[in-house]
DNA sequence: CGGTCGATACACT
DNA sequence: GTGTATCGACCGT
Protein backbone atom coordinates (compact mmCIF):
# COMPACT_ATOMS: atom_id res chain seq x y z
CA UNK A 1 0.00 0.00 0.00
CA UNK A 2 0.96 3.46 -0.71
CA UNK A 3 2.41 5.89 2.76
CA UNK A 4 -0.58 7.55 1.76
CA UNK A 5 -3.13 5.06 2.26
CA UNK A 6 -1.16 3.78 5.34
CA UNK A 7 -1.77 7.24 6.54
CA UNK A 8 -5.30 7.22 6.35
CA UNK A 9 -5.81 3.64 8.03
CA UNK A 10 -3.97 4.78 10.76
CA UNK A 11 -5.87 7.72 11.41
CA UNK A 12 -8.67 5.27 11.68
CA UNK A 13 -7.24 3.22 14.16
CA UNK A 14 -6.02 6.41 16.34
CA UNK A 15 -9.28 6.12 18.24
CA UNK A 16 -10.87 4.66 21.02
CA UNK A 17 -10.39 0.77 20.48
CA UNK A 18 -14.28 0.39 20.59
CA UNK A 19 -14.83 2.93 18.07
CA UNK A 20 -12.41 1.13 15.68
CA UNK A 21 -13.54 -2.22 16.08
CA UNK A 22 -16.70 -1.93 13.56
CA UNK A 23 -13.46 -0.66 10.93
CA UNK A 24 -11.67 -3.67 12.12
CA UNK A 25 -14.06 -6.27 11.79
CA UNK A 26 -14.05 -7.59 8.24
CA UNK A 27 -10.64 -6.18 7.31
CA UNK A 28 -7.88 -8.44 6.36
CA UNK A 29 -4.49 -8.87 7.96
CA UNK A 30 -1.87 -10.68 5.66
CA UNK A 31 1.67 -11.67 6.97
CA UNK A 32 4.14 -13.03 4.27
CA UNK A 33 6.98 -15.13 4.97
CA UNK A 34 9.52 -17.73 2.92
CA UNK A 35 6.56 -20.35 3.30
CA UNK A 36 3.93 -17.86 1.96
CA UNK A 37 1.20 -15.41 2.87
CA UNK A 38 -1.54 -15.99 5.17
CA UNK A 39 -4.42 -13.66 5.02
CA UNK A 40 -7.20 -13.50 7.47
CA UNK A 41 -10.86 -11.32 7.48
CA UNK A 42 -10.92 -10.81 11.03
CA UNK A 43 -14.29 -11.76 12.65
CA UNK A 44 -13.47 -11.24 15.91
CA UNK A 45 -11.84 -9.30 18.61
CA UNK A 46 -11.53 -7.46 22.17
CA UNK A 47 -10.77 -3.91 23.21
CA UNK A 48 -8.26 -3.01 25.87
CA UNK A 49 -7.97 0.33 27.47
CA UNK A 50 -4.72 2.27 28.30
CA UNK A 51 -4.15 2.89 32.26
CA UNK A 52 -4.73 6.78 30.96
CA UNK A 53 -8.94 6.25 29.69
CA UNK A 54 -10.29 8.83 31.62
CA UNK A 55 -13.82 6.96 30.78
CA UNK A 56 -13.57 3.40 32.67
CA UNK A 57 -10.39 1.64 34.28
CA UNK A 58 -9.04 -2.06 32.42
CA UNK A 59 -7.87 -4.06 34.83
CA UNK A 60 -7.54 -6.76 32.17
CA UNK A 61 -5.03 -4.67 30.26
CA UNK A 62 -1.42 -5.80 29.82
CA UNK A 63 -1.06 -2.07 30.51
CA UNK A 64 -3.42 -1.84 33.30
CA UNK A 65 -0.16 -1.31 35.43
CA UNK A 66 1.89 0.92 33.53
CA UNK A 67 4.74 0.84 31.13
CA UNK A 68 6.71 -3.08 31.04
CA UNK A 69 9.17 -4.26 28.51
CA UNK A 70 6.54 -6.55 26.93
CA UNK A 71 3.74 -4.31 26.61
CA UNK A 72 6.12 -1.47 25.60
CA UNK A 73 4.45 -1.90 22.02
CA UNK A 74 1.10 -0.96 22.92
CA UNK A 75 2.24 2.21 23.96
CA UNK A 76 3.42 3.64 20.76
CA UNK A 77 1.74 4.38 17.53
CA UNK A 78 -1.17 2.77 15.86
CA UNK A 79 -1.02 -0.02 13.40
CA UNK A 80 1.87 -1.40 15.36
CA UNK A 81 1.60 -4.98 16.64
CA UNK A 82 1.39 -6.19 20.21
CA UNK A 83 2.26 -9.94 20.66
CA UNK A 84 2.65 -12.17 23.79
CA UNK A 85 3.43 -15.14 25.18
CA UNK A 86 1.66 -17.12 27.39
CA UNK A 87 0.26 -20.27 29.08
CA UNK A 88 3.66 -21.57 28.53
CA UNK A 89 3.27 -22.43 24.69
CA UNK A 90 0.79 -19.94 22.51
CA UNK A 91 1.17 -16.11 21.15
CA UNK A 92 -2.06 -13.62 20.94
CA UNK A 93 -1.76 -10.56 18.52
CA UNK A 94 -3.09 -7.32 18.78
CA UNK A 95 -3.30 -4.24 16.93
CA UNK A 96 -2.37 -1.45 18.79
CA UNK A 97 -5.10 1.70 18.38
CA UNK A 98 -5.74 5.19 19.95
CA UNK A 99 -3.26 7.99 19.82
CA UNK A 100 0.56 7.56 20.39
CA UNK A 101 0.76 6.29 24.46
CA UNK A 102 -2.78 5.71 24.95
CA UNK A 103 -1.58 1.87 25.30
CA UNK A 104 -4.67 0.76 23.97
CA UNK A 105 -5.24 -2.08 21.45
CA UNK A 106 -7.41 -4.42 19.70
CA UNK A 107 -6.87 -8.21 20.31
CA UNK A 108 -7.32 -10.38 17.57
CA UNK A 109 -9.79 -13.29 18.60
CA UNK A 110 -10.61 -14.57 15.41
CA UNK A 111 -11.25 -14.37 11.32
CA UNK A 112 -11.44 -16.63 8.10
CA UNK A 113 -9.15 -17.61 5.77
CA UNK A 114 -8.97 -16.08 2.89
CA UNK A 115 -5.62 -16.65 1.64
CA UNK A 116 -2.94 -19.24 2.11
CA UNK A 117 -5.34 -22.51 3.20
CA UNK A 118 -2.84 -24.51 2.47
CA UNK A 119 -0.02 -23.12 4.60
CA UNK A 120 -2.48 -22.34 7.11
CA UNK A 121 -3.71 -25.89 7.43
CA UNK A 122 0.08 -27.08 7.84
CA UNK A 123 0.64 -24.56 10.49
CA UNK A 124 -2.58 -25.91 12.52
CA UNK A 125 -3.05 -29.92 11.86
CA UNK A 126 -5.34 -30.50 14.46
CA UNK A 127 -8.06 -27.83 12.83
CA UNK A 128 -11.30 -29.91 13.20
CA UNK A 129 -12.09 -27.77 9.84
CA UNK A 130 -11.35 -25.02 8.13
CA UNK A 131 -13.72 -22.39 10.13
CA UNK A 132 -11.39 -23.61 13.41
CA UNK A 133 -8.27 -22.70 11.30
CA UNK A 134 -8.21 -19.15 12.81
CA UNK A 135 -11.32 -19.60 15.60
CA UNK A 136 -9.73 -18.67 18.79
CA UNK A 137 -6.59 -15.56 19.79
CA UNK A 138 -3.75 -18.32 19.73
CA UNK A 139 -5.10 -19.96 16.78
CA UNK A 140 -5.26 -16.82 14.32
CA UNK A 141 -1.68 -16.06 15.85
CA UNK A 142 -0.43 -19.52 14.47
CA UNK A 143 -2.12 -19.33 10.89
CA UNK A 144 -0.68 -15.98 10.51
CA UNK A 145 3.18 -17.31 12.16
CA UNK A 146 3.06 -14.34 13.85
CA UNK A 147 4.95 -14.77 17.47
CA UNK A 148 6.87 -12.52 20.07
CA UNK A 149 9.44 -11.88 17.37
CA UNK A 150 6.79 -9.54 15.58
CA UNK A 151 5.69 -7.72 18.11
CA UNK A 152 6.56 -3.72 17.84
CA UNK A 153 6.43 -4.19 13.98
CA UNK A 154 4.09 -2.10 11.52
CA UNK A 155 1.22 -3.86 10.72
CA UNK A 156 0.80 -1.79 7.47
CA UNK A 157 3.94 -2.06 6.27
CA UNK A 158 5.86 -5.32 4.38
CA UNK A 159 5.93 -8.32 5.68
CA UNK A 160 2.24 -7.37 6.90
CA UNK A 161 -0.67 -5.73 5.37
CA UNK A 162 -4.05 -4.26 6.83
CA UNK A 163 -6.95 -3.39 4.66
CA UNK A 164 -9.82 -1.86 5.99
CA UNK A 165 -13.46 -2.15 4.52
CA UNK A 166 -14.78 0.56 2.55
CA UNK A 167 -17.18 1.91 5.10
CA UNK A 168 -17.64 0.47 8.60
CA UNK A 169 -19.82 -2.76 9.56
CA UNK A 170 -22.77 -1.20 10.67
CA UNK A 171 -23.72 -1.97 13.96
CA UNK A 172 -26.41 -3.59 14.02
CA UNK A 173 -24.69 -6.83 12.49
CA UNK A 174 -21.86 -6.34 15.24
CA UNK A 175 -22.62 -8.56 18.25
CA UNK A 176 -21.14 -7.52 21.66
CA UNK A 177 -20.11 -9.28 25.10
CA UNK A 178 -17.70 -10.09 27.98
CA UNK A 179 -14.67 -10.52 26.90
CA UNK A 180 -13.25 -14.88 27.00
CA UNK A 181 -10.71 -15.60 29.35
CA UNK A 182 -10.61 -12.41 31.50
CA UNK A 183 -10.82 -12.71 35.31
CA UNK A 184 -12.11 -10.41 38.12
CA UNK A 185 -14.08 -7.56 37.10
CA UNK A 186 -12.54 -7.10 33.63
CA UNK A 187 -14.57 -10.03 32.62
CA UNK A 188 -17.71 -8.82 33.86
CA UNK A 189 -20.57 -7.11 31.49
CA UNK A 190 -19.77 -3.76 32.94
CA UNK A 191 -17.11 -4.28 30.32
CA UNK A 192 -18.56 -5.92 27.10
CA UNK A 193 -15.82 -4.83 24.72
CA UNK A 194 -15.65 -8.26 22.75
CA UNK A 195 -17.05 -7.17 19.29
CA UNK A 196 -17.49 -9.78 16.56
CA UNK A 197 -19.47 -10.36 13.16
CA UNK A 198 -23.46 -11.54 13.80
CA UNK A 199 -23.59 -15.14 12.50
CA UNK A 200 -20.33 -15.13 11.23
CA UNK A 201 -19.14 -19.49 11.64
CA UNK A 202 -15.40 -18.36 12.44
CA UNK A 203 -16.11 -16.37 15.60
CA UNK A 204 -14.89 -18.57 18.70
CA UNK A 205 -17.29 -19.95 21.43
CA UNK A 206 -17.62 -18.16 24.16
CA UNK A 207 -15.80 -19.41 27.37
CA UNK A 208 -16.24 -17.33 30.66
CA UNK A 209 -12.89 -17.24 32.52
CA UNK A 210 -12.24 -19.82 35.02
CA UNK A 211 -10.48 -19.39 38.29
CA UNK A 212 -7.86 -22.31 38.01
CA UNK A 213 -6.97 -24.46 41.02
CA UNK A 214 -3.38 -24.54 41.48
CA UNK A 215 -1.89 -27.92 41.55
CA UNK A 216 1.06 -28.23 43.73
CA UNK A 217 4.21 -28.70 41.42
CA UNK A 218 6.81 -30.60 42.73
CA UNK A 219 9.04 -32.76 40.87
CA UNK A 220 10.07 -36.28 42.63
CA UNK A 221 13.38 -37.32 42.14
C1' DC B 1 -21.16 -30.69 19.31
C1' DG B 2 -19.83 -30.08 24.22
C1' DG B 3 -17.55 -30.67 28.95
C1' DT B 4 -13.33 -31.73 31.56
C1' DC B 5 -8.60 -31.49 32.41
C1' DG B 6 -3.61 -31.11 31.88
C1' DA B 7 0.32 -28.91 29.51
C1' DT B 8 3.79 -25.42 29.65
C1' DA B 9 7.23 -21.12 30.19
C1' DC B 10 7.19 -16.62 31.00
C1' DA B 11 6.10 -11.80 33.19
C1' DC B 12 5.53 -9.65 37.02
C1' DT B 13 5.15 -9.15 42.39
C1' DG C 1 5.93 -17.78 44.03
C1' DT C 2 1.70 -17.02 41.40
C1' DG C 3 -1.33 -16.44 37.65
C1' DT C 4 -2.01 -16.45 32.72
C1' DA C 5 -6.40 -11.90 26.97
C1' DT C 6 -5.51 -20.72 25.59
C1' DC C 7 -5.71 -25.06 23.22
C1' DG C 8 -6.36 -29.81 22.13
C1' DA C 9 -6.84 -34.67 23.50
C1' DC C 10 -10.13 -37.42 25.18
C1' DC C 11 -14.56 -39.12 25.88
C1' DG C 12 -19.69 -38.79 25.99
C1' DT C 13 -23.83 -37.23 23.55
Amino acid sequence: MSAQEAAGIREVLSADPREVAPWILGAVLSHSTAAGTVSVRLSEVEAYLGPHDSHQPDPGSHTFRGRTPRNAPMFGPAGHLYVYFTYGMHYCANIVCGPDGAASALLLRAGEVVEGLELARSRRPASRSDNDLASGPARLATVLGLTTADSGKDALAAPYRLVLPATPVPAALIGSGPRVGVAGDGGSHDYPWRFWLAGDPTVSKYKAAVRRVRRTVRKDP
